[in-house]
Order: structure tokens, then C-alpha cells, then sequence
DNA sequence: TTTATCGCAGACCATTTTAGTCTGTAATCA
DNA sequence: TGATTACAGACTAAAATGGTCTGCGATAAA
């Protein structure tokens, strides 16, 4: 529970993997995927969602694969996770899905946990790929818990 | 993914109300459970394990059930997710499973999403169950996103 | 123009997690 | 004594997740 998914965690060693090397470099599935030891198919599933999205551009033909169709600083961990998995929501009345709950019509907690939900889709909007093979030092979208409590957030946009 | 179980969502409607009634006041699950249309059963679980937690006193006879034993302001989110569910962590790396991620060995994004799961633990912890039944304005440990990129925000410890 | 290399698409299956059910035991008090 | 409550755990059903398999389409190099 509360977990990011597989496939989210291959998007983000991948998206990682192509921030680094940028500027136009194209990288194959085949490639990343035997360096991460991911399964092959899985990571192209991946891949192309992520393509569909508009994050990274195709390019099918031999030598081809992916490149980032934007800059990495715009890249969030929520868009990816958006773009892999679909909206996202930490009960299930604030997701895409429509069920209604049983417990709707008596539930008197769900505007305090949709503030709380916010602010996560905040932390992982603030959160860029560039960003993500950084050292913890140098990260500007997230904080350590303790910096919290005194000093303002600022973000990078 | 990334998503509250429906356990803990009945956990945290149940604390809520005995939250509210409170001072030494006796719930019982057969009425909360009727109230909110839960299954009794599952209820009946999540309860114990709120118990064992050490979160609310039980009282096994007639007239019985449960009452809170900690004061609501020190029921945090976080305490009854762990309660309910176990150890949380966004990543398998990271959580209570040891399963070693297949990945790991070459893993560069581990760090900062640590960093980015202590910053989501640190908004469930600042969040307690007397927070719950509050309006928005009222609430302490929870902000609007807004209020995250220029305000400090205060811990209500 | 052929052909190997790449991405695209979707059906399919296995495993794990989540949600819910069922049955029975133990404590307490009127 | 017996109604009422919590305690405990096995069990099943449904959904989400992780992974596999197969075939098609686009492109550029040979
Ligand atoms: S119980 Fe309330 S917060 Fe939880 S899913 Fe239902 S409406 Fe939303
Ligand atoms: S890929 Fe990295 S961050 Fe993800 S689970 Fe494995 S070690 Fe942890």
C-alpha cells in the first residue's frame, strides 16, 4: 500500500538513465534493459506509454529507440507516474475511478485527506528526473524531513 | 498504486468518531460498522490490530469496545497506517520486505526517493485524528499546496 | 529492394495483494 | 447462566500487479 508500482520504477531508472546522456541521445530498450536487468517487453510497454504521454520521442528504425522530447527539468515524477499508471490518488473517491464508496455519504475525513493528497502530488511534481540521479545535497524539489519544520519550500519553477 | 487501503480508511473513520466523542467515551464495532456500512468483520480486524497497536483500549463484555487510549492529538495518520498495514515505503527497496530488488546493483535513484518518502511520512505523522474531522482552515499539520512555497510550516508538536 | 533492427499493439497468464466471509473461542457483566 | 462484546485465524473472491508471448509496422542500412 502506498507503494509506487514496477513499472513506475523502471520509467524513472530509465528516464534517469536518458537525462544523463541528453542532448538528443537516443537510447533502446534492449539496451537499458539489459543494463538494468529488466525484463525487455515490460520496459517497452513502459516506453511506449511514455512516448504516448509526450515525455520521450521515438524513433523506429535500426540504430532508433528514445530520446526526451522535453528537458529533463521538466520532467516530473508525477508526470511519469501519471503517464505509466494513470491518475493518481490516495483514496479511492479522488481517483479516476468513479466507484462511488460505500461509506461516501457518512464520511466526514475525505477534504482533510484530499489537503494531504495534495500535498504529496506536490512533492512528486516538485520532484524532477533531473534531479533524481543526484546526490541528495544537491536536490532542490525535496527536502529532508527535518528542514521542513523551519525553512520555507521553494520551488524550482 | 500509491493508494490508502479500504482497512485504513475504515480505521481512520472509526478513530475519527471516537475522536469526537472522546474522554473516556465507548465505541463499539457493530454500531460504527453499521453506521458507515462496513463489513462488522473486517472492522472487528482492523480494530484489533488498532489495539494491539496500542492506539485504543478494548473492553470485552456487555456494553463494551473500544475507547481511545492515547489522546487524538498523538494518533497520527502514519501510527494507524502502520498499525493497520505495517511498515509503509514507496519503494520495495525501502519498506519492511526484504526481497532485494532485482535492480539495486545498478539502482541511481534510490536516494532521492527515500528523501521523497521521508517527505510523505512526515506529512502522515503531522497529520493526527483530531485533524481528521476539521474543517480545512482548521487544519495544522496539512496545507493547501499554496501555502508550501512561501509559508514555514509548523509542526504542531 | 531486401532485411535486420527497432518500436507498436494487444492478448494472455501467474502471482500477489486486497477485500471480504465464515467459524469458533474467550472475556465480562447483568 | 447467557447475552454481549472482543479475539483469533482459516478461508475464498476479486482486483491489481508483474511478466510473457505473438505478430505487425516503420525505418534505414546493406
Ligand atoms: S471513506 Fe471517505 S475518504 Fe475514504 S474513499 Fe470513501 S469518501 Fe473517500
Ligand atoms: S530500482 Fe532502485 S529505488 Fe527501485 S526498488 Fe530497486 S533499488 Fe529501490
Amino acid at each position: 500500500m502506498l507503494k509506487l508500482t514496477k513499472k513506475v520504477d523502471y520509467a524513472l531508472l530509465a528516464l534517469n538513465l536518458m537525462a544523463k546522456a541528453e542532448e538528443g541521445g537516443i537510447s533502446n530498450v534492449r539496451d537499458i534493459a539489459a543494463l538494468y536487468s529488466i525484463p525487455p517487453e515490460i520496459l517497452a510497454k513502459v516506453m511506449q506509454k511514455l512516448s504516448k504521454s509526450g515525455l520521450i520521442q521515438s524513433h523506429s528504425a535500426p540504430k532508433g529507440g528514445y530520446s526526451l522530447k522535453i528537458p529533463a527539468e521538466e520532467i516530473s515524477v508525477l508526470k511519469v507516474l501519471v503517464a505509466v499508471e494513470g491518475p493518481v490518488g490516495i483514496v479511492s473517491c479522488s481517483d479516476g475511478t468513479d466507484k462511488t464508496c460505500q461509506q461516501r455519504g457518512q464520511c466526514d475525513i475525505r477534504s482533510p485527506l484530499e489537503k494531504l493528497q495534495n500535498n504529496i502530488l506536490w512533492f512528486l511534481e516538485a520532484l524532477s528526473i533531473r534531479e533524481l540521479g543526484q546526490e541528495p545535497a544537491v536536490l532542490k524539489g525535496v527536502t529532508d524531513g527535518s528542514s521542513l519544520f523551519g525553512q520555507p519550500l521553494h520551488h524550482k519553477g
